[in-house]
DNA sequence: AATCCACAGGAAGATTAGGATA
DNA sequence: TATCCTAATCTTCCTGTGGATT
């Protein structure tokens, strides 16, 4: 039997793997266009914030150092969509009217420590360096072959023999040579800088640092970093650079040091969350490229907006919540995404969430969180500090972890309330003390499942017997 | 009115981990 | 590589408290 007999006969009795998910009608057009990543060629209601960028930023093309730009926003504002769109037409009118503009992108909450930041910044300024090297040896050598053939070609370059020529190839093979790539790990920061400081000092030009997510810099790294770069423009001979910070938080700022303050917030652009009408015709806009036509029905979208709007206007999360929903109505082969699926994905995008964020906890946390689920499990209501740490207590002697005091495991449980896990009040029962009372409010099963899966707590057996009757009243 | 339960939660010092620095 | 710093975590010790009970 060849290979075309096993496709005939996958494809006649129609019971492959496959077979059943792309019989339905496809939903999606292209699923693409509702991914977190993907960046819009229009922006709508972004056209102003776009417009003070551009103004702020056309000086660059202009040879001249455009203002720092500090970009303010709460997450799915458009911030960096619409940086990003600003950068890419910035870079493609540079190239068309053939000034030398560059913007690099750094997202802070990966990189983020300022030797990362700079170690990155100068391997991306020596790789561009290395191939304008390389480029113009290429030219100079033919320009030298040439010359060899007949020294007339050099009338009207900068170039008297062919030897000249030749030795400017050496020259900039000489650079190429002195350029070091940085290595992960290991350099003073110093150095790191000042090899930023000369492959980006290389040859003019006009230079703008994208730094996305800088309050988390400036958290994890403080301000060392800024300060650097905003007085770097003084010491540089032949480029210009600006800076365009992005941050989540309008307070990060209180943290600086007053100079690079004022330098950085030369200019403030703020994006202000969308309302639930805004949040509509992004999703509309985004839905027409994405689905096929008359795959959603009518009420889908101004769900997802309203559901969206309520979360402080975040599109990111509108796109989420349409995407997930539409994912949802083709995997049970609908024909249309119907509101029920938006809901369906709203839970969905919640437990999610839920979690993830369980999963990351830290070891006693989940121990602590456990023993609430323990408790909950046997029935047990208004469950209170006392009987957590009971429980606690044994499962921590059952795995060999750590026990804690009573007094950091409130704070755990203070912590599980803050995430949303419990909820937990305070309450006092007279004469019989005064206590926080707890209750789950996650959903159980998905909840314990996520904690088996820790590998500390995987081997708790037959947990039952932790939980003794509760004789009260 | 006084008592007293069963913790909450603040203050401050100890311990630890990760990262910077010499 | 050793050690030094810092921030986070954890402990110890503590004072405070709302209201059923005495």
């Amino acid at each position: 039997m060849d290979l075309d007999d096993v496709v005939l006969e996958a494809e006649s009795d129609n019971t492959g793997l496959f077979d059943d998910l792309l019989s339905g009608e496809p939903i999606f057009e292209n699923k693409e266009v509702l991914r977190p990543s993907y960046t819009p060629h229009e922006l709508p209601h972004r056209t102003d914030q776009i417009n003070q960028m551009a103004t702020i930023l056309v000086s660059a093309l202009r040879g001249e150092t455009p203002s720092n730009i500090l970009i303010y926003g709460k997450t799915g504002t458009g911030k960096t969509a619409s940086a990003k769109f600003v950068s890419q037409e910035l870079e493609s009118t540079s190239q068309k009217y053939d000034v030398p503009c560059e913007v690099e992108y750094i997202n802070c909450e990966v990189t983020d420590t300022q030797y990362r930041v700079l170690a990155q910044l100068a391997n991306k300024f020596i790789e561009k360096n290395e191939r304008v090297i390389a480029d113009r040896v290429e030219a100079y050598r033919e320009l030298h072959s040439n010359a060899l053939d007949d020294p007339a070609v050099l009338d009207g370059t900068e170039f008297s023999t062919a030897e000249a020529v030749e030795s400017r190839v050496a020259e900039l093979e000489a650079d190429a040579d002195e350029m070091e790539e940085v290595p992960m790990t290991g350099w003073p920061t110093d150095r790191v800088y000042s090899t930023f400081f000369d492959a980006v000092d290389y040859h003019e030009r006009v230079v703008v640092i994208m730094l996305d997510e800088i309050d988390k810099l400036v958290e994890k790294s403080g301000d060392d970093t800024l300060y650097n770069l905003s007085r770097m423009n003084s010491e540089l001979t032949n480029s210009r650079i600006s800076i365009m910070g992005i941050s989540n938080d309008l307070k990060f700022t209180d943290f600086l040091d007053p100079r690079v303050k004022s330098s950085l917030g030369e200019e403030e652009i703020v994006f202000p969350p969308y309302d639930a009408n805004q949040l509509r015709d992004i999703l509309q806009h985004r839905a027409d490229t994405a689905f096929k036509t008359d795959a959603l029905t009518d009420d889908v979208i101004p769900l997802c907006a309203a559901f969206a709007a309520q979360e402080h206007g975040d599109a990111r999360r509108a796109l989420d919540l349409l995407r997930t929903a539409g994912e949802l109505a083709e995997r049970s082969q609908a024909e249309t995404v119907s509101e029920e699926h938006v809901r369906q994905a709203q839970d969905k995008i919640e437990l999610d969430r839920v979690v993830e964020v369980v999963r990351t906890l830290p070891t006693q946390s989940k121990i602590v969180l456990f023993a609430v689920i323990l408790l909950e499990k046997n029935g047990v209501h208004n469950i209170n500090t006392g009987e957590v740490f009971n429980i606690y207590k044994r499962l921590c002697e059952e795995i060999d972890a750590d026990v804690l005091t009573q007094r950091r495991v409130t704070d755990l449980i203070s912590e599980l309330d803050m995430l949303g896990i419990v909820n937990a009040v305070v309450v006092s029962k007279g004469r019989y003390g005064r206590t926080k009372e707890m209750g789950l409010s996650v959903p159980v099963e998905e909840t314990e499942a996520v904690l088996l899966s820790d590998s500390r707590l995987g081997d708790i057996e037959n947990a039952q017997p932790f939980v003794q009757a509760r004789f009260d009243n």
